[in-house]
DNA sequence: AGCGCCGTTGCATGCGTATGCAAAGCCGCT
DNA sequence: AGCGGCTTTGCATACGCATGCAACGGCGCT
């Protein structure tokens, strides 16, 4: 009962319980026909061998896997565990078990990412936000059912789903304008991130729209560390902005330490600092981040859902979603 | 090339390039015998057909699936995704692919939870430091290697490495009396983890042998929130602590917050504060924590050599490795 | 020329499970 | 009693690959 070097197989159980193989197959099997006795039996001789069927052998007869690849970059930040976190318990509640494939740094997906799609996994799930279009054309030539977080593709077989980044990004730029600041600036992210391309141009358009400059600008790359170089930059010269809207919260957490502690300045009076997303760490007392709420928990239960209706039928035409972010109000803003 | 239905097989190759499936098979395994030709040719048909042996039909004859099950609990505060990213990285770079599976909030693992393992995982990784000794003997039972982080545990076929503990208590105890402090408080995490059994009671005993009471004691669960909350009643009190060890970062960050922010003290002047991990974040100037580095690097290193080791030699008598942490001094504690 | 050896190759089989098919049982009905 | 229909069961096979075994061929050697 403990420690046997083998695992017990179906054949062990009907053996046991007198039954064959098949009778033991059909009583894990949802929807198979058994009378209550046999399932009684089979089950009582499953226990007493801590029998449970093999996953891997089940899954090469029944060409479905349960597994679902998760393409990811690094979980450095803080929202990228709050997704993956959220992504995966899902998951798990739906009786599908992540993979991971890690991106590398170049976003490109190497033989070594690659190796986990080998493991036959039913659909892969991009969250990645810098993965190249490329990279992206490998997947599909899969033939894998492929769902795309964050960014909006049109394409066949693709679904998608992503945040409303220009509205999120109008957003800010209205309650800005309309508090009064006059000097506004941007910290952008990563440039070849799909979101940074939506959020940046939709800031600049939503300003030209209300008539106000763009006071500066910086480029990071989504890190803490990033928020914090680029805004000693921008703040340092000689017409401070009074606004500065960050491309993601990491960035925006790194130029709120740059600005109170290196600077010296006073938030929100001195100036004002938006982010992006609300991760839980905005609503932390020494952030208190006035931030753009991406709704993930929202984001991911549609994202099942989409990927449950993609695996029932994969020829369904694609689905493109975008829900709306919503503007949180706390102490890094004057709004 | 693109969209086929169904994925190339051996059986595919071995058609298109005019051999046996047998030959096909031998060109992807490590060390088998194949001419020069043969394998060109059927590597070259192989491109055509986008083919890549199938990972799961694979291990179904190797009795090998390269998969490790992960335990772990949430990815909540900072240094479970900094571990989990670690190891997983660490795991990808050795060939092996990790496998989540979730503890349950009670610390149990249930079915859920379990299913991961179905998967035929080669071994099992806990890193859930609550994770109940009844669900650990019920990993055991599974006749899987299992490897313990987080805690130290001297039994059979179980392999575990954990930071030294009570050495990194007592390193906060010895410096926070040097510097002078007398009124030393302590919060610990949640009391059924290991860790935190050990960082307490070390703590506890490294202060007597210095003849220095515990001026309070605080019960958190090694979030933020319960750090924040602990650190509000035992810092509101008459005989206010002059210094507060924090049994984690998270709670630490939590502790600090509530010390400037709502009781508005000045740390490390009028308060000491002191955590233990060191993640990344401690790094952060709005926290500049005072902390114990725990190694994790190295431990992931490690842990992957033992890994490999038992997979080896699933019969080589246990390992227990407890790699020494050491004080970062940072700005938060007066030091 | 003949022998033996080694590097290659294909054949056949097994890994653990699901499932189509047919046989077997069972029931109620006429 | 006989029949049709339904449920339950076992048999055989397939899933895609790895691998032991035997067959084959070429080579160097005597």
């Amino acid at each position: 009962m403990t420690g046997e070097r083998r695992r017990a197989t179906a054949v062990d159980v009907a053996r046991l319980a007198g039954v064959s193989q098949s009778a033991v197959s059909r009583c894990f099997t949802e929807g198979a026909s058994v009378s209550a006795e046999t399932r009684s039996r089979v089950l009582e001789a499953a226990r007493r061998l801590s029998y449970r069927p093999n996953a891997i052998a089940r899954s090469l007869t029944t060409r479905r896997t349960n597994l679902i690849g998760v393409v990811m970059g690094d979980l450095d930040g803080p929202f990228q565990p709050y997704l993956f976190e959220t992504l995966t318990r899902g998951l798990a509640s739906r009786g599908k078990q992540p993979l991971l494939v890690r991106g590398d740094p170049a976003d490109a997906l190497d033989g070594t990412a690659m190796a986990a799609l080998d493991y036959q996994v039913d659909a892969v799930v991009v969250t990645a936000g810098s993965v190249s279009p490329a990279a992206i054309r490998g997947l599909m030539a899969l033939g894998v059912p492929l769902l795309l977080y964050g960014r909006a593709v049109e394409a066949d077989g693709v679904d998608s789903i992503c945040c409303d980044n220009p509205l999120g990004a109008r957003l800010v730029a209205q309650a800005l304008v309309a508090a009064g600041h006059r000097r506004i600036a941007y910290l952008g992210g990563r440039p070849t991130a799909f979101s940074e391309q939506e959020r940046g141009s939709a800031f600049r358009a939503a300003l030209a729209e209300l008539g106000m400059p763009l006071a500066a600008v910086g480029e990071g790359d989504y890190s803490y560390d990033s928020g914090h170089r680029e805004a000693l930059r921008l703040l340092a010269g000689p017409d401070r902005p009074d606004a500065l809207f960050c491309g993601n919260d990491a960035m925006a957490f790194g130029a709120l330490d740059a600005a109170r502690t290196a600077l010296g300045l006073r938030v929100p009076d001195e100036l004002s600092i938006v982010g992006f997303d609300d991760v839980p760490m905005a609503g932390w007392p020494s952030f208190s981040l006035t931030t753009i709420r991406n709704p993930v928990e929202d984001i991911v239960a549609t994202l099942l859902d989409m990927l449950e209706r993609r695996l029932a039928d994969p020829d369904a035409p694609p689905v493109l979603n975008r829900p709306a972010p919503v503007l949180v109000r706390r102490g890094s803003a004057r709004l």
